[in-house]
DNA sequence: CAGCATCCTTCGGGATACTG
DNA sequence: CAGTATCCCGAAGGATGCTG
């Protein structure tokens, strides 16, 4: 639980879901995160395993973030609470 | 995820998983919680309307709480979450 | 027994400015 | 472009004492 916990990080998964991303394609992709937050957030889910960094020694620089298999795995997870969530009538603010 | 957000809300949820326990009982089966953050986690949970309480107007007074059948749905979620944890070797502080 | 009230500390999150 | 560095605020968590 701990490791999915912070603001920002079920829609940073999910955004990473469907592809690699660069930091500025994540900042624009999540309307309100500062980069601060991104950064932060982002260094936690790399500590934990679930993302992972690839600096290219550019200039401009390039920094690209995908999930790991260990994130992947986490569908199911993710799969269950919608299920609970529809059961039960909770509304998810799903990222589109 | 929010619901869940605590730092003693799984162990609660656990606990009360196996039956109706008192609040005595939870705060002695609980190491470390104090009596307020009990207090406010299980007012939480609550709220949320994932633990039903009962006043007993005894003297002394006796409070029992029990999980709802909302959250004992939410049995797969942690059965997902127990699956994908002992295939990436998290360990768990997993209450006895 | 099962709490509520009060006070205090810590941490997550955010705004802003600056940089290799 | 992709960050760091500061400063700040509110919420979460905790310690302690009192009570119906």
């Amino acid at each position: 639980m701990r490791m999915l916990t912070g603001k920002w990080k079920a829609e940073i998964l999910w955004r990473l879901g469907h592809g690699t991303m660069r930091f500025g394609e994540l900042r624009r992709a999540i309307p309100g995160i500062t980069q601060h937050m991104l950064t932060t957030q982002l260094r936690d889910l790399e500590a934990h395993g679930l993302v992972r960094r690839t600096i290219y020694p550019e200039v401009p620089p390039r920094v690209e973030y995908e999930l790991t298999p260990s994130a992947r795995d986490l569908g199911p997870v993710f799969n269950e609470i919608r299920i609970w969530s529809d059961k039960h009538a909770v509304a998810l603010s799903r990222p589109t």
